[in-house]
DNA sequence: CGTGTGATGTCT
DNA sequence: GACATCACACGG
């Protein structure tokens, strides 16, 4: 996939573009691949649920502001890491935080990151593992061994995008919005009701209870 | 099923 | 202290 310029468009648009998209990434020898279901946006200082809603970079958040195509991965709670990937939006700053992934390839492998088993050997495929692999944003970072130090790389080096099934361009009607989750409305005021998570509206593999 | 809680990096 | 999370324990 060309990647050129494929993250220099607006950023809600490159969202949703995202959706149906593979993401694939090797690692020991293992080959991973997954199809983006969810995704959400957070801009700059617009949006006070985002980490770059101060308008100047840190240390930490200095992906938000680089290149597009930038990948951006941040430790939430202390223990689970979340990958975003730069696009830009109108006020400058801004990611995509990549929420579930349907697992396409690997997933034993995802398994034993995991932790749901104790090695390769061990998994036995099926919907009631393979949902626990990647339906939510410090899920997938485990299962595709992804931490902080990619962060600040750039797509396609350490991990791929590939075309995938494009599903925001073949059927738009699979795609639906809502507000992002895990909010709070006190401290993030109107912005927690923005309508910035995007999601293949049928899919299973989404977070948040759904299939 | 639901709700509560503990783990703990980075920023305010 | 707040938080863009997850897994586990416990009660109905």
């Amino acid at each position: 996939m060309n990647l050129e310029h494929y993250f220099e468009r607006p950023i809600h648009e490159v969202a949703r573009d995202l959706l149906g998209r593979e993401l694939v990434r090797s690692v020991g020898g293992e080959r991973l691949r997954a199809r983006i279901v969810e995704v959400e946006v957070y801009e700059g200082e617009n949006d006070a649920a985002s980490h770059a809603r101060r308008g100047t970079p840190t240390e930490r958040t200095k992906p938000m502001f680089a290149a597009p195509g930038t990948v951006y991965v941040y430790t939430i709670y202390g223990m689970y890491q979340c990958l975003n990937l730069r696009a830009p939006s109108e006020v400058g700053p801004g990611a995509v935080l990549i929420r579930a992934c349907e697992p396409l390839e690997g997933q034993a492998y995802m398994a034993v990151r995991r932790s749901l088993v104790e090695s390769a050997g061990n998994y036995v495929g099926g919907p009631e593992v393979d949902k626990q692999l990647m339906s939510g944003p410090g899920k997938l970072c485990q299962a595709l061994s992804i931490d902080t130090e990619l962060s600040g790389t750039m797509v396609g080096d350490k991990l791929q995008l590939k075309q995938g099934q494009p599903v925001w361009r073949d059927a738009p009607q699979r795609v639906e919005s809502t507000a992002r989750i895990g909010l709070n409305p006190d401290t993030c005021g109107p912005s927690a009701k923005w309508p910035w998570r995007y999601i293949i509206a049928d899919s299973p593999w989404i977070s948040c209870g759904a299939g």
